[in-house]
DNA sequence: ATGACGGAAGTTTTCCGA
């Protein structure tokens, strides 16, 4: 079984580039970040011509996150329970491996505060979403110890996690403050998925657009996959796909995909 | 010092992302 989680900057311009992705990489769940279409937008249509089912909680212009699955989803939840919330940022459901008879994937896709500047409102939001977050993943695990929370944390958890750590020291992304919402969160009983693996080196899953920051291979590790304990043993391998940051107008963040035995 | 690049809104310029 494969998972995979992919921040697309605008469903509108990369649906083409999904839906190539997907015909190559055949995975039974793949959750979107930043589609930046409301509901009655959302290409319905044309992801299910390709042989998946969707759920989607979307608004104008920003956020906007989909679920994608090759058995329906159940059980949907759309932000997080309890935390009143103006803008569209996680979707979850349980999910199946396609002709397997194994037990659900409790699948969880969060698109995690950018937070701006640490000194700003949108930081102080991104704290209060963070808290909320927590506390309703460790009442998800408890009822569903088969967990995936994937998607773009806009957390890079340690120095080899960014490009430039001395520049990026104390900059938003990497505040002590973030890297503690994010080991909060391992502490509940997650694990890294990707760091369960030898990686290559300057491994990153997002580039900036500007100052051919690609092709400087300049970026950060903000994209996650976090599994919970009980799924570890499954974990067969965990990878970030760069080809799609090559193609013509890219999204600034590449896929990372989890295989899981079934 | 502070922009770059890219997307969206929407109308010529701004906000936001990371």
């Amino acid at each position: 079984m494969k998972l995979a989680t992919w921040n697309v900057n605008s469903l509108a311009v990369r649906l083409p580039q999904v839906l190539d992705w997907l015909a190559a990489n055949p995975v039974d769940a793949l959750v979107l970040q930043e589609t930046k279409l409301t509901d009655d937008k959302f290409p319905r249509a044309e992801i299910e011509a390709a042989g998946y089912a969707v759920q989607f909680h979307g608004q104008k212009t920003y956020n906007g996150v989909a679920l994608l699955s090759r058995t329906p989803a159940q059980d949907t939840v759309r932000n997080i329970p309890g935390f009143d919330d103006e803008q569209a940022r996680v979707i979850g459901a349980s999910v199946g491996a396609e002709g397997t008879a194994g037990a659900a994937i409790r699948v969880i896709g969060a698109y995690f505060p950018n937070g701006q500047a640490p000194d700003s409102d949108k930081f102080q939001y991104k704290m209060r979403w963070l808290e909320a977050l927590r506390a309703w993943v460790a009442a998800e695990l408890a009822a569903h110890p088969r967990l995936v929370l994937m998607g773009d944390f806009n957390i890079a958890p340690e120095d080899r996690d960014v490009y430039d750590p001395v520049a990026w020291a104390g900059q938003i992304h990497c505040t002590p403050e973030e890297r503690a919402h994010f080991q909060a969160l391992i502490g509940l009983g997650l694990v890294d998925a990707f760091r369960l693996f030898e990686q290559p080196p300057k491994s990153w899953s997002w580039w900036d657009y500007r100052n051919l920051a690609f092709r400087k291979n300049q970026g950060l590790r903000i994209d996650h996959i976090l599994v919970g304990a009980a799924l570890r043993p499954a974990v067969q391998a965990c990878v970030i796909d760069k080809l799609p940051r090559k193609n013509e107008r890219p999204s600034d963040h590449a896929p990372v995909v989890l295989t899981l035995d079934d």
